[in-house]
DNA sequence: CTGAAAGCGCTAACAA
DNA sequence: TTGTTAGCGCTTTCAG
């Protein structure tokens, strides 16, 4: 049982295979009432069309993909990066063009470089919209010229981008608390340190956070607005005049300032510490029992996963879900070494393993 | 900057493309010398073949898979096999052709089945050897006549195989007891309940999970051969005789028979259990907080690295990692409704929540 | 507005 | 042993 091929269906209509080519692809030099004609006859065949002699007919990639994220901060972006290269290379040698237009970083320059990617023609758009406000026209005109835009670890929610990879901060947020609740007596005090309460993000993991930590527990908000001297002081404050918080989340990747806070309150390994992300500084801070544990918002895995709605949407019209919530990692001691983040620390025994994309 | 083809070797070398069609594949009919030439100026000329041109000349896929695991257990197996049908799915339209032969439970009949999926002409070869011994001389016959194989769950690390995909034992154990050791007070008695010692997954997990345990807490083991009955009475057993056992883990999938007899000592939530793996029948005791935590193996992003590792390598020529060790997952109450295993249960809101695959 | 025909890069069947 | 040639299914250009 043969696949159809144009031949076929132009021999069922009656026409030439160039004319069910105009049909199929919305060419203009046809009539409205042979393209419906040749349509239906395609759609009732089933017609699927072979990628392989499309390629080789345009001579380019048949599917092309645009990218527009930030360089910086290195530490989460690049590992963003990487992953949506991982699964490029993958793609490519069967059929999938990438375009970069990175952007300085986050919210810098996003239109104009998108506007590039539209311009020089490209099926699906992957970005990460920093200023989802100023970005929406852009990607709602993307997305009626045909171009399916993809979010990536922040959202549009407003525009009509088709879909958005994220981890969800909820889970993120109920995942520090229920770790913490496990681990500390009943009633201890805990506190969350955040950016800004601001953002979105932030402010979901804290309010989650807050929930999921048992009534009893009084729970203070530090917001230090990203800033490390800032987050240093009111912490190492906070330490001191509160002698009884026996827990606190770091609901922002800046997590540095804190754990040198803790140490230098010399409560080390008497509080328990979950922080988020992962990169490798940290590393030191798992090993003295600093940080008992990290959610980790896996930008490797996101990148992957965008990349792969994409191109699974654009060849076999796999519907892309209105979002994609990832589960995030929890980052022990025990699977440290399992990261990509550590692999240039692991031990060389395990730093073969390689974990990567999704699930 | 145009890629170079047949045509142009073939000029390059004074020979027709026919020619240099019978050098680069090994092809009879033509001296050593002349394919000895051929191939070096296609080296030296970086000459990639366009995959989208042979699959349209060959007629059918230019890569072949075949695949052979068990349908039962379908709790865990069932999951494997669909991580790799995702996988393909994707790549098919790209011109991947996959072909099944399953075995109706691990080590069942797996020799014959690999040995017609070979006959049947494939590229590379995922299989789960269940009878590793009996399964190694088939494995090196593959992989010596060029056919590349990858383990995925269990290994068989005395044949050739060129790859594995399996989560790591010891990780899973040693974050069984990181957890337990974190939420029990010091020196509280805990409890491995495992299959059968004899089985290299259950010992490697028991072990790291003794391992890991602070020295003071005494570690009792429990051997219930993946009997229900077994594993009821001997756990009920243990903790009537031994009140002051405060946390268990289960290092096998089996886990029901002991859940019940948790519940069954009026224990639910008393003492703290940590199982393996993930099926729909555990979400209650989650809700109850029977299970306080379980490490998944993730069989669904098995199943998906190990065919995208087999497509990788033969069509780029990625090298395959000697083993490919996943993170396991902790699933909690907390991130419970993200995981595919519970969308049948899931709240709508969250049920769209899809991950699947690596890192 | 539609049809005819020429390739895209590769493989395979047939000639030499 | 080697060269020649006819497609694979699609797009695209050029005639009609």
């Amino acid at each position: 049982m043969k696949r159809i091929g144009v031949r076929e269906i132009a021999n069922l209509a009656g026409v030439s295979p160039g004319t069910v080519d105009r049909a199929l692809h919305g060419r203009k030099g046809i009539t409205e009432e042979t393209r419906q004609r040749i349509l239906a006859i395609a759609e009732r065949m089933g017609y699927q069309p072979d990628l392989a002699a499309r390629a080789l007919s345009v001579g380019r990639a048949p599917v092309r993909i645009g990218v527009c994220i930030p360089r910086e901060i290195r530490h989460y972006f690049g590992p963003l990066q990487e992953g949506i290269e991982a699964e490029s290379r993958r793609l490519e040698r069967l059929g999938v063009q990438v375009q970069y237009r990175p952007t300085e970083r986050l919210g810098s320059d996003e239109a104009a470089r998108t506007v590039e990617l539209l311009e020089a023609g490209i099926d699906a758009l992957i970005l990460t919209p920093g200023d989802p406000a100023a970005l929406t026209p852009v990607i709602n005109q993307a997305e009626e010229s045909g171009v399916r835009v993809i979010c990536v670890d922040t959202d549009a929610p407003e525009s009509r981008r088709s879909s958005a990879v994220c981890v969800n901060a909820e889970v993120c947020g109920a995942l520090a608390a229920e770790l913490l609740s496990a681990t500390l007596p009943p009633e201890s005090e805990v506190a969350v340190v955040t950016g800004m309460m601001a953002i979105e993000d932030h402010r979901r993991k804290s309010e989650a956070f807050r929930k999921g930590i048992s009534k009893d527990s009084p729970v203070t908000i530090v917001e230090a607005h990203e800033d490390e001297e800032e987050a240093f002081q009111k912490v190492f404050a906070l330490l001191s005049e509160r002698s009884d918080i026996a827990g606190l989340y770091v609901g922002t990747v800046n997590c540095l300032p804190v754990l040198r806070a803790v140490c230098a309150r010399g409560l080390s390994g008497k509080i328990r510490v979950i922080t988020t992300d992962l990169f490798d500084a940290m590393a030191g801070y798992f090993d003295r029992g600093t940080i008992f544990a990290s959610i980790h918002g896996r930008p490797f895995a996101q990148g992957e996963i965008a990349m792969r709605l994409a191109v699974d949407h654009i060849v076999n019209g796999t519907p892309l879900p209105r979002s994609y919530d990832l589960l995030p990692h929890i980052v022990m001691r025990s699977n440290l070494l399992l990261f990509r983040e550590m692999r240039k620390t692991a031990a060389p025994t395990l730093a073969q393993a390689l974990d990567t994309g999704e699930e």
